[in-house]
DNA sequence: TTGAAAGCGCTAACAC
DNA sequence: GTGTTAGCGCTTTCAA
């Protein structure tokens, strides 16, 4: 089919293309004309093009959500809460996935020319180069993620420290007394800040020996093999904390191939209660960053940026919740539960505890 | 910051705008034109309006990919593909995710308002009213998924034929006599194909019994729900298809929530081959479908019908291959192999059979 | 090599 | 209530 125009549809309804224009849009025209342009409208299969509708009006109806790996289901779920509250206000919102093709600052830049009204950015790492970009760009910029100090954007952030604390404050009151952080690549934002939460949050319990090991990326994969890493030496801890669920489940599988058994050899806990954590058993212990309420406040904030440009920056820190699953009990509370009775009907998890 | 226009780049650089876009577009210019223009346009972080430029040139370079649910990582791996492809022709992807928000007439419809030069279609459902739209749109489609005969669009599908017939006589092989098969919702074009393919597939086997079921969606829940009607009554069938792996792993909890061992009382298997059938324990058996290679295909055809809209419709097939995991196996060969021994190191997977 | 000007398709003054 | 016209920001003839 070929793209009909408005002047195509003004010349067979047999009026001019601004009476044409404000019949479909609803202005102020008579009922005759109003019939005579929706007659030639639905005939010839008139579609307003977009482009030239925003190149008018200066807004594209359009928002976008960059992230680096969709492939984590944390970042699906954010998107699923923005998309939510975005298509709620008559927004369409697009992803940009920044991770397979250019970088994050090539994805600012090119969002910035104009083809969405505003952009929610969840980056995973955050440059001088990252920010400059920011600071230039013309589009309204929401940052799910933590940004220095000082940077005037809209921002949502999760609470590493206390969710760090969560999770550790757990496994040493099940026991555990050797723990041991399997980070995603320290050089990213939720690297820096897990890292800093998880070495903030041992301070409190100096009887219990602790050790860090980056892995190589946030993914299963990588978890599994920086796992290897850690339960290949000597001296085997107790209990992995693993900086997202990809790297616990992979630290899981790393544990199941050496003959461990996960809790009583050795726990594991995660980070994102993903839907990931209900699948595998045992069932992942993790800390709710609170995704869906990130992605809501961070569509909420963009939304309200929209429409007042020079309101102030705001800051929404959202608070994490442990969610304790088999793979973190103690043995004397685990051997009390029958695995495959974990599951629940309902939610496919076996409980939540508020954090 | 505000936006800053070709025509503030030409006033500063003191040339004509006509200069100033022939300097920044690579296009014939005196170098000293080249380098005032791009002094200027750096200095005052010039970059070119999309929209404006789109209207101009007819194109946006963006594709469009639209998909039901996102949360099925079988999608996540086909963008992954799609993207790919298109980011190496210089076109931006961008996702429509058609389930939360609008139906996917809607989307197509708005697809064909001109943000973007092409789209690929995953519809879950194949309407009368979505053959229409397509029909009608000015855009090129390429639809990922089964269309009816005579329809005349480029199209990528599966063998659920030949899918299903892996699944069955692997089964069948490996004793198996009383199959359940667990689909989604009938009416979807998968469910559909799904279905047939399982019917054709035991004709082959007169002496196994088998029945079908429905579940209300392609979700793990869905699938748990559907999953325990089936085992709830009183002739337990001695094997589960499940019409993808989501389903697949609602039945493997159904089936240990009932206190059945997976494979040695029930055996379970799905279909995409998705990563999460290594995450689990015992390893799902799925039928990979190729999902990666029909996005590669179908973001390919989508470039080459937007290089020569005229061309012929093409439709191509790819062909399933059997994976077989530790959830699918006999008795007597389950076994043979300590479950905490399936892991491999790379692949996190068992093993890999050719269909 | 450069500048003036047309025009992509649309909406919104503005005058009637 | 309707038509004429300007113009969103850009690229590209067309003359010079």
């Amino acid at each position: 089919m070929v793209r009909v125009t408005i002047t195509q549809v003004a010349e067979y309804a047999g009026v001019s293309i601004a009476s044409a224009s404000r019949a479909l849009n609803g202005q102020i025209a008579s009922a005759e004309t109003i019939a005579k342009v929706q007659h030639a409208a639905a005939t010839l299969g008139y579609v307003a093009d977009a482009t030239a509708r925003s190149l008018k009006l200066g807004r594209t109806h359009q928002l976008a959500y960059a992230v680096a790996d969709i492939g984590n289901p944390v970042y699906v779920e954010m998107m699923t809460a923005i998309e939510r509250v975005v298509s709620a206000s008559g927004y369409r919102l697009v992803l940009s996935s920044t991770g397979t093709s250019s970088s994050s600052v090539d994805v600012v830049r090119d969002l910035g020319r104009g083809y969405v009204d505003g952009m929610i950015l969840s980056p995973l790492r955050v440059t001088d180069e990252l920010l400059a970009a920011l600071a230039k760009t013309p589009t309204p910029v929401v940052v799910l993620g933590r940004l220095p100090d000082g940077t005037s954007l809209d921002t949502v952030r999760a609470d590493s420290v206390t969710a760090m604390r969560l999770v550790v404050d757990h496994l040493v009151a099940e026991g555990r007394r050797d723990i041991a952080f399997v980070n995603g690549p320290g050089d990213t934002t939720p690297g820096t800040f897990r890292r800093d939460g998880f070495n903030t949050a041992v301070t409190a319990h100096p009887l219990v020996s602790t050790r860090s090991i980056d892995a190589d990326d946030f993914t299963i994969a990588a978890g599994y093999a920086a796992a290897r890493r850690v339960l290949d030496g000597d001296r085997r801890p107790d209990a992995i904390v693993a900086a997202n669920d990809l790297i616990g489940i992979g630290a899981i599988r790393a544990a199941e191939d050496l003959g461990l058994t996960v809790p009583d050899d050795i726990a594991v806990t995660g980070i994102d209660n993903t839907e990931l954590t209900g699948v595998i058993r045992p069932g992942l212990t993790s800390v709710d960053l609170g995704a869906d309420e990130r992605g809501r406040v961070a569509a909420e904030l963009l939304l309200a940026r929209i429409a007042e440009p020079s309101r102030a920056a705001h800051t929404v820190t959202v608070a994490p919740a442990l969610v304790v699953r088999g793979s973190s009990l103690s043995r004397a509370r685990a051997q009390g539960r029958a695995p495959h009775h974990e599951t629940d009907s309902t939610e496919l998890d076996e409980e939540r505890a508020a954090g």
